[in-house]
RNA sequence: GGCCCUAUCGUCUAACGGUUAGGACGGAUCCUUCUCAAGGAUCAAAUCAGAGUUCGAUUCUCUGUAGGGUCACCA
């Protein structure tokens, strides 16, 4: 399938008009590792031939975001600045009379009185498709189609034909929604003289409907930008891009990119659509979080705590202690604002009924604390104590003079977290609050 | 609606035409220092339907059904 004697090139042609698409970001990830897999080139194409609609900020927030993932590309252009190129195609088709000027009545503002339409030789296109196998269309139907404005103003089909055959695409490697436009963009090579390209459409990222992922309906959810703000690592968003609709035959699930590259095979990509499960992809970006080297996660952690704590030293050990409870950056924000660490930086305010364990007694628990605050620091000489008379009756009231909380990490570890004078402090306005 | 694509646990998926249909996420239960978290273990959970080919179909063929994509002077 793969001629290893012909430098592959593929390449990604996202459009300018809307920011970076997880749906692009999925698809430029399987351009990438087939580029990288094989030694090919991986070529970037803005495809903003459609002035009205692209901007400068959509390419920027799409270049920024498949940068950020670390998906570089060997060769980047724009068709904006293309022009010329497709100018002397456009004039090229017209001279062989596969293409002609033709008269039109505007039906919506802005449209032309005289477009350039394709001849259409009306016939069956039948391509081999990588993932789907062979496909068969009759062309009829779509008449003599429009590929330019003018011959200054290309339109997608033109442009796209065009720029694959210029820049010697090998292999087109796109969604699922393009394959309908893959017979028109055939007979067009055809036109021009142009090699084919292989195909392979990537089946579609789906959500819980099973519907093409949409703005309308999911909001900034649909953009790469709202997973990064929300604290997602990008070798997981890209771990998980991968898993939906392939899979590397083994049963390894957790992979940096360049092991995706690695393991990466064409063969093995999934036919049927994939739905987008962000339970999963919590799980995977977990992963990446427990393998990200302590230093720069304890970073982050500081970070925000003091945010809401200025002037607090922050123990170093917190960052095992909230590892623990998040799956994703974000979950940070989230134990902070609930308060869930409170406790490691202020005195927790205390109330009577909460220290006494289950069907304790006040003065069973009273007893206990004052035992054991003679014993901080001395994690076995406490348990032996708690086992002799009840772990609950005495790590409970422990545990709640420490934290102020019914959920907590367990007393030593708190007590690990505050140090022995505050530990003492706290357990002695306890007493003084039992007594 | 026309054309095209697709079909294995709820989800992502594995299975030379022969397996007790496997794994992972999520769920449930239990264990692990009192609670939580983490971790470990166990369990539940699928071949869309009907024909055909075959000694034998998840796998090949056909039909049906369901879902999806696409039908611009957007890309």
């Amino acid at each position: 399938m793969i001629d290893p004697n012909k430098k592959i090139v593929v390449r990604m042609a996202p459009s300018p008009t809307g920011n970076l698409h997880v749906g692009t970001a999925r698809t430029t990830l399987f351009n990438y590792l087939f580029a990288k897999k094989y030694g090919g080139k991986f070529i970037l194409r803005i495809e903003d031939t459609d002035k009205e609609r692209s901007t400068k900020e959509f390419e920027k927030n799409i270049l920024d975001g498949l940068s950020w993932l670390g998906l570089t590309c060997d060769e980047f252009f724009r068709q904006s600045e293309r022009t010329e190129v497709y100018k002397n195609y456009v004039q090229k088709m017209l001279d062989n009379g596969t293409a002609y000027i033709s008269k039109e009545e505007p039906q919506e503002e802005g449209q032309r009185s005289e477009v350039v339409r394709f001849k259409n030789p009306n016939k069956k296109i039948k391509f081999d498709d990588l993932i789907r196998g062979e496909v068969e269309f009759d062309t009829t139907e779509l008449k003599d189609f429009v590929i330019a404005k003018s011959p200054e103003e290309p339109l997608y089909h033109l442009a796209v034909v065009v720029d694959d055959h210029e820049m010697g695409v090998t292999h087109v490697i796109r969604g699922e929604d393009h394959i309908s436009n893959t017979p028109r963009q055939i007979l067009i090579q055809e036109a021009i003289g142009a090699n084919r390209p292989i195909y392979a459409h990537l089946p579609l990222i789906l959500d819980a409907d099973r519907k093409k992922l949409s703005k309308r309906k999911h909001g900034e959810a649909v953009w790469v930008e709202y997973y990064k703000n929300q604290g997602y690592l990008s070798d997981a968003l890209l771990n998980f891009y991968a898993l939906l609709g392939w899979n590397p035959g083994t049963e390894k699930e957790i992979f940096s990119l360049s092991e995706l590259v690695e393991a990466f095979d064409i063969d093995k990509v999934q036919k049927g659509g994939a739905i987008f499960d962000e339970k999963k992809l919590r799980w995977i970006n977990r992963e990446h979080l427990k393998m990200l080297p302590k230093e720069e996660l304890s970073s982050v952690v500081t970070q925000k705590i003091l945010e809401k704590f200025p002037d607090v030293s922050v123990p170093e050990k917190i960052v095992d202690l909230i590892l623990e409870r998040i799956d994703i950056l974000s979950d940070i924000d989230i134990l902070i604002a609930d308060g869930e660490i409170d406790y490691v930086f202020m005195e927790p305010d205390l109330n009577l009924e909460k220290i006494i364990w289950k069907n304790s007694t006040k003065e069973k628990t009273l007893e206990h604390l004052k035992h054991v605050v003679k014993m901080v620091g001395n994690k076995d000489g406490i348990m032996k104590y708690a086992e002799e008379v009840g772990k609950g009756d005495v790590l409970w009231p422990l545990r709640y003079a420490l934290s102020g909380r019914e959920k907590s990490p367990d007393p030593f570890t708190l007590m690990s977290l505050l140090g022995q004078d505050k530990t003492e402090k706290r357990i002695e306005k306890a007493i003084k609050l039992l007594e």
